[in-house]
DNA sequence: TCCGCCGTATGACATCTGTCATCCGGCAGT
DNA sequence: ACTGCCGGATGACAGATGTCATACGGCGGA
């Protein structure tokens, strides 16, 4: 390999971008060729500096680093897609490798893993976090549905029922029962707890 | 000034961290002597490295950037503070300026205006976003008083009144009075909108 | 000294939430 | 064709939550 790795930044916060970038710069191999601070600027930054491989924040305004890594797997399978993020929810890492991503990275791991993670990344390797693997694998899937998990997601802001029943167009009574279906499947007592669960999980 | 500035980043993600002081060693006048990931090493760590200036993050395990900021201002008042956060709420700003912070960044700030800040608080300047300032002022002090932030603040996981009674060494009427007026006075209906506003404005 | 606020507590009341049984139509699998 | 699950809905009920009036001791300011 001759030429240096074409890197794409995703990642919303400019200061942390650019540390990263600052960071990945002191490599030799690796060049960041293209930064981004929304999910929805990836795939068409990614066609125009012909990345190598995009390194994707998951919470970004637009769309979610998930959802824009689904966008360049389906359009561009041959970029290599790393997952970084401040938090490890195994939700999320389920989400992350369906989506098509080659690596999942926690922001809290050492630094001197993001530069490996490119270059193991393009040499066809996947990386992730065992302990994280085990902890998707144990957990399971999601158990809520579409609609439960929709629910739950609006009403955690603290809307009412009524609210609820409003935003969404269904009948109070039907987003009580969501609710407490939602509640019995993450076996908690009351719907603060139910949303406070499901992110942990990344299951919202 | 002939010698370099002596800096110290405190923040718990490892990568951001590093990311930092990768961006910091870029300055041919900085260097960061110390880095640590809680709360509660930093005030040992400046004084073991004879630090100038401190970059605080706010969310930290062990005790917040703030608390550190006051640790620190009380025993080295020479040493100047700078204190970084993701989150731009104009109470933490509040609670920064008055634990003896010289600087105030949000990480969706260039990264360009760390190093210039850190240039700054050094001579004597402080540095900080008007808009936030402005914010700041706008929204006026914390209307919570102590029992009521505390309450609302364990209120926050979804625990239910008999849970925050028996945690808190109150009745269940005491719990439910508190919560009554932390919801008068941030105008909401539901312990749940509470605790939503309460975090944005930075007074949990 | 008196007023006001805080912390704490009680009781009564209205409303919201969570549970349960039951129902319907649609759709996917066997 | 039958079964099960999903989305959607109703009604009844129990328990949790939010409001209000009221009370008491302590403490700080006018």
């Amino acid at each position: 390999m001759s030429s240096t790795i074409k890197v794409l930044l995703a990642e919303d916060q400019s200061m942390v971008r650019e540390a990263l970038a600052a960071l990945l710069g002191l490599e030799d191999d690796i060049e960041v060729v293209a930064q981004v601070a929304r999910g929805d600027e990836v795939l068409a930054a990614v066609r125009e500096h012909a990345v190598d491989v995009a390194l994707l924040d998951i919470e970004m305004p637009g769309c979610t680093g998930i959802e824009a890594a689904a966008q360049v797997h389906q359009a561009l399978p041959a970029v290599k897609l790393v997952v970084l993020t401040t938090f490890g929810r195994p939700g999320y890492l389920r989400s992350a490798m369906e989506a098509g991503a080659d690596a999942f990275l926690v922001k809290d791991a050492p630094a001197a893993q993001l530069a490996q993670a490119v270059r193991k990344v393009l040499a066809g390797e996947r990386v992730i976090d065992p302990t994280l693997a085990a902890a998707a694998l144990a957990e399971g899937a999601n158990p809520l549905t579409d609609r439960e998990r929709e629910v739950l997601r609006a009403a955690a802001d603290g809307s009412t029922n009524a609210e609820l029943a409003a935003t969404l167009h269904l009948s109070q009574g039907t987003v009580r029962n969501y609710l407490s279906t939602a509640i019995q499947k993450l076996a908690v007592r009351n719907r603060a707890e139910a949303v406070r669960i499901a992110r942990e999980k990344g299951w919202l």
